[in-house]
DNA sequence: CGCGTTCTTGACGTTTTCTTGACGTGGCGG
DNA sequence: CCGCCACGTCAAGAAAACGTCAAGAACGCG
């Protein structure tokens, strides 16, 4: 799995050992997750709220607030699969973090292959039909898992290209790429030169996605550069 | 909770050793939940076929069967969750076995208060009241416990082969899936070369389970990329 | 061993997608 | 005002992917 792959899950790590954040990222990353990574237990929720993460590895033994606590307030309002790193491994403190919501709880010192399998248990215990990875833009929908486009509800066909093109554009939403990111990411190294090939699948993905692709809403052109997508 | 309450979950626990039976029975039914018990891989299949449980305790060291190769068979056609109870504790154990479809490995000997703390888990995330042992789409019925696949109450006969590829695409339904992510599936990773094989099988699935299969109301193509079936 | 079923493999026609070139449009500076 | 440049549009043909058929190999079973 290709590491930037919108695809590959979303881990965010908390944990507030720079050590042990090191270690998980270079075996998670290793193995085509995307990582977010936090030290306190602010900074978790702040990352939580704001990012569509698809797993949560979590450390008890935070400096600022008890990770139980921790894990109930974020079974307030989200589902998130939470596994529970830690160094405890008195049965109290299991059962107290697996009542508190969590999903599953590791004791330090732990196998990264036993940790990869119990994300992976965690990962496809994500109720069905709710979407990990989703992306809003108005009334269109893209669902990175399901590898389907949705404006006001209808379905929308795209080919392979148009929907690699628009999901590059929407992962980077509010930023202006050039030709050349965007042909060597859809395209490949390769075609670095054919900046015809943008203009024209673009046109398509408008025809596609906007009310009037003369005036477009989303899928802006940024003269002289290239295009951007507007931020939702 | 009431000991004999109907309503409490029932669950199958699956040990060759009569005291650790005895043990589970004791400790379980004091906290409310029923208990059927097998002493071997060939009783525990058949009573979970029979029978609606809402979780399943397997202990891997069965004198019949490996356990692993169990937890395989089951999760063809049941997603009860599985907790696993072993007395080996090598982490290439719990990777298969929760690779194979279990859904949390306990390794013996264990706390009853952590094995209560995890079936609690393992509950919760059960699909709340939905038993998955059928799926429905269209007139279409997909018997996951006989193996039987019915259409208009008319029974149709399917090849191993095509039985797999139509559990795999029904499981998913509604997500579109590469023809990678479906030889690896149906013909096991070493034929994920081999994109034909799947053209030359979805057109004789199509020709069982569809009207006109020239026309497909479930399942369809999506081109370059490859198959999905349509949401019930 | 012979039978029927299932799977693999190849060939070929059809459909979908991609590339490519021609041309139109609009802003901007000379 | 004109021409340049970058972008947008369209359509034709090439390329890739898909559907279908059928022959032969492999398999299981009596």
């Amino acid at each position: 799995m290709n590491p930037v792959d919108p695809l590959s899950p979303l881990v965010l790590v908390v944990d507030d050992e720079p050590q042990m954040r090191r270690f998980l990222r270079a075996s998670l990353g290793a193995h085509g997750y995307r990582i977010l990574e936090a030290g306190t237990a602010a900074e978790a929720v702040m990352l939580a709220m704001s990012h569509n993460q698809a797993i949560l590895l979590l450390d008890l033994g935070l400096p600022d607030a008890d990770g139980i606590a921790v894990t109930r307030g974020l079974r307030e309002w989200t589902q998130t699969p939470i596994v529970v790193i830690s160094a405890r491994g008195r049965e109290d403190d299991k059962v107290a973090a697996l009542d508190a919501g969590a999903d599953d709880y590791l004791t330090k010192p732990f196998g990264v292959k036993e940790l990869l399998a119990r994300m992976r248990v965690a990962l496809r215990h994500a109720t069905p039909g709710t979407p990990q990875h989703e992306l809003t833009f108005g009334a269109r929908f893209i669902d990175l898992t399901r590898r389907v486009v949705t404006r006001d509800g209808v379905e929308i066909h795209l080919t392979p290209i148009e929907y690699k093109l628009l999901t590059l554009l929407a992962r980077h939403a509010g930023k202006v790429l050039t030709h050349r990111q965007i042909l060597k990411e859809v395209w490949g190294p390769g075609a670095v030169e054919q900046t015809h090939y943008v203009r024209v699948h673009m046109a398509e993905l408008r025809k596609k996605l906007e009310r009037d692709s003369a005036r477009p809403e989303w899928l802006l052109t940024e003269p002289a550069v290239d295009y951007r997508m507007r931020e939702p």
